[in-house]
DNA sequence: CCCTAGCACTCTCCGGGGTAGACTGCTAAG
DNA sequence: CTTAGCAGTCTACCCCGGAGAGTGCTAGGG
C-alpha cells in the first residue's frame, strides 16, 4: 500500500462506527462511540478522529448535526482490517452442521438447500453458482428418439446430465441411428465438454452427411453446456429477507438489485472472479461495474473438490451488513461444501 | 346467483372507479367519474350510486373526505362483469407473436421465456407451471454407473429427463447391472410415472436381493418425479417489476408475497386448480387460503396439448391491476402455448 | 504534542395551529 | 328519480418554535 497505515485508534473508531451503524441503522455520534468502543478516551477525541476519517473518505455526514455513517470505502477498509477468523454463534454453527449432516447426492439440490441455509443463518439472501460443467469429463452420451426429434444426452463423470433436443436428419435409418449413438459416445467419452466440442467440429467435415449433421448438432449441444444455456447459472434463496431490507432503500435501488439477481449472467460474471480466489471475497456497494449505485454488498467464497474450483456460494445484503457473521457463515459453508465434494469425488 | 343483478349503471360506475383507480392509484371522487364515465349524469347521482356500492361492500372509503377505492369484492365483481374478449394493444400483440415465432423445442425453456414475456408485456411478474411429468409415459429408463453410485435416468415420451442418484447395492456385478438396466427399462416402458412406481413396488417383494434394492430405489425415484422433487415447480420471471409495485405496499405484505413466491409448493397449489378450468382465472387479494392479507392478485390460464392439460401460465401483480390487459395477455399466451404444444405433440 | 472540557452553533425532528382543498351526505327543488 | 347547492368533515400542507443531538472550535492541562 502506498497509503500510510491508518493509526490503530482510527481503525478502532472506524470499526466501532461500522458495527454500531449496522446494529442500529442510524448515524452514530461521537458520544456513543466514546462510551461503547472501550477506547477510554473522551468524545472530543473521538470527534477529532472521526473528522479525520471523514477527511480520508471513510465516513460521511448526512447533515451537520447528525452522526457519521460509513462510506463504501469505509466498509471496504473495515472489511480489510477485520481480524481473521470470525466467530459464529452456536445456533448458526449447529444449523450449518445439521444441514450438511443430511446426506444428499445431487449437487444442484445441495446447492439449492445451501442458498436457503445461508439466507436463514444470515437473514439476507443466499446465492450459489453450480459448477459450469465445462470441466466435467463426459462419461457417455446418448441419442434417444423422442417423437420426430432426437434427444442428445450428455452424462458427466460426476452425474451431471444435460439434454438438448436436435432435429432428426432426413433419411437416417433406425439401425444407423443405433450405430451412430455408440460411435458418438465412444468418440466423446473421457473428454471434457470443451474438448468434446472441438472433437465434434474436427470430425464433422470428413463424416458422411447424416453423421455430419449429428456431429454439428452435438457440437452445438456441447457449446450450450459450456455457456450454461438452459441450466441455472445462479441459484438464489431467501429473497423475502432481502425484500424486508429493501424497505429502507431507494426505490430505484431495489429495482436494480432485483433486475441484477434475475439477470443471471450478470450476476455470474460478478461471482466468477471469486472462484479463482482463495477465500472469502467481499464486493461492497458500487465497487464492481455491475453494481453501480447499489446499496448492496455481496460476500462470496469458492468451493472445490480437491484442488479444482467447482463453484461459488455467497450472500447478498445491504452494504450495512454484519460482515463478521456473514463472512464466517459463508466461509464455513464453503468449507463444508468443499469437504463434501472432495469426499464424493474420491 | 341469489343476489339480484346489480343495476347496469351501478356496474358502469364500479367499472369506472376500478379503472380510474388502477390508472391513477388514488381514491377517485364522484366528480371524476361523472366527467369521464360518459354516463351523462351529474356527480350527485354518482354519489348516490357510490354510496349504494359501498353499502354492498364493493367500494370503500379511506376517510370521510376522500374518494372511493374498490374492495377485493369490488375487483371480483368488476372482473366477473367484464365484457368477454379483451383487447390487446398492437405492441403487446406483436411481442407475443414474435416470441412464439422463434422455434424452441425444450418446453421448460419456452416456459422460462414465457414468464419473461408476460412480465414485459404486463409490467408485473410472470408465472409458469410446467407439466408435472406424472402423466408423461416413460420412454425408457437407464442405469448409469457414476463413481460409486448409480444414476437412474427416466426419459419421458416427450423428452423430459429426470435423474436420481441411488446407492449401488452391495455385491452387484457389472454384467448383472447391465442386465438389470435392460430389465428395468423394459418393465417400465410405456407406463405413466405413477404406474411405473406401482409396478416397481409390486415386483420388489418377489425379486432377488440386488434387484429388489434397485426396484425400491426406482420406486422412490418415480415417487420423487411425481411430487416434483428436484424439478422447478413454478417458474417466475420479472420480479423486478413486482419490486417496483411493492414500494406502495405494507412491509409485511411484501415479505409474505416473496415468501409465497419462493415457497413453490404453496404457489403450485394455488395454480393447480386452474389447470382444470377452461379459461382465464383470477384470484384477488385474500380470496384463497394461501393469499390471506395479500394486496396481490393472480391471473392465470391453463395450456394444453390437444385436450390434456399440461400446465399453467399467469401473472402476479397488485390487486389494483389492469385486469383487462393482463387477462387478454395471459389468455393469448396460453392459447399460443397450447397451439405450440399440440403441434409438437402431433 | 496530544487530550479534554466547555461552549457556541447548526440542523433535524416533532408537535401545534391554521388554512386550503377535496369529497361527501343531505336537502330541497325540478 | 335526478340535480344543484350547501354545510360539514377530514386530510394534506405549510409555517413556526422549541427540544435535542451532534458537531467544530478553542483554550487549558498533562
Amino acid at each position: 500500500m502506498v497509503e500510510p497505515e491508518l493509526g490503530a485508534r482510527k481503525i478502532a473508531v472506524l470499526h466501532a462506527v461500522v458495527e454500531e451503524y449496522v446494529r442500529g441503522g442510524e448515524p452514530v455520534g461521537s458520544e456513543t462511540i466514546a462510551e461503547r468502543s472501550g477506547l477510554g478516551v473522551s468524545a472530543a477525541t473521538i470527534r477529532n478522529e472521526m473528522a479525520a476519517l471523514e477527511e480520508l473518505g471513510y465516513l460521511m455526514h448526512p447533515h451537520t448535526s447528525a452522526g457519521r455513517i460509513p462510506t463504501d470505502a469505509g466498509y471496504r477498509k473495515y472489511v480489510d482490517t477485520l481480524p481473521p477468523g470470525g466467530r459464529l454463534r452456536d445456533a448458526q454453527r449447529r444449523a450449518i452442521a445439521g444441514f450438511f449432516a443430511e446426506t444428499m447426492v445431487d449437487l444442484e439440490e445441495v446447492l439449492r438447500g445451501t442458498t436457503q441455509l445461508l439466507s436463514r443463518v444470515t437473514q439476507y439472501a443466499g446465492l450459489a453458482v453450480p459448477p459450469s460443467g465445462s470441466d466435467e469429463p463426459v462419461l457417455r452420451t446418448e441419442l434417444v428418439e423422442v417423437g420426430n426429434s432426437l434427444l442428445f444426452l450428455v452424462i458427466g463423470q460426476h452425474g451431471r446430465v444435460d439434454k438438448t433436443m436436435i432435429d432428426r436428419p432426413d433419411g437416417l435409418e433406425d439401425d444407423a441411428l443405433a450405430l451412430l449413438d455408440r460411435t458418438l459416445s465412444d468418440r466423446f467419452r473421457g473428454k471434457t465438454v470443451a474438448d468434446a466440442r472441438a472433437e465434434a467440429l474436427k470430425a464433422a467435415p470428413t463424416a458422411k452427411p447424416a453423421e455430419r449433421t449429428l456431429l454439428l448438432a452435438a457440437a452445438d449441444a456441447f457449446g450450450g453446456i459450456q455457456t450454461g444455456a438452459g441450466a441455472h447459472l445462479v441459484l438464489i434463496g431467501g429473497v423475502a429477507n432481502l425484500a424486508d431490507e429493501a424497505a429502507h432503500w431507494r426505490r430505484e435501488t431495489v429495482r436494480r438489485l432485483f433486475e441484477a439477481l434475475e439477470h443471471e449472467s450478470e450476476m455470474l460474471e460478478l461471482l466468477r472472479d471469486v472462484t479463482l480466489l482463495q477465500d472469502v471475497n467481499v464486493t461492497i456497494g458500487g465497487e464492481h461495474p455491475h453494481t453501480r449505485d447499489w446499496e448492496a454488498s455481496i460476500v462470496s467464497a469458492p468451493f472445490r473438490a480437491g484442488t479444482t474450483a467447482l463453484g461459488t456460494v455467497g450472500v447478498v445484503g445491504p452494504t450495512a451488513m454484519d460482515y463478521v457473521t456473514v463472512m464466517a457463515s459463508v466461509r464455513a459453508v464453503a468449507r463444508r461444501l468443499s469437504e463434501l465434494a472432495t469426499e464424493v469425488d474420491a
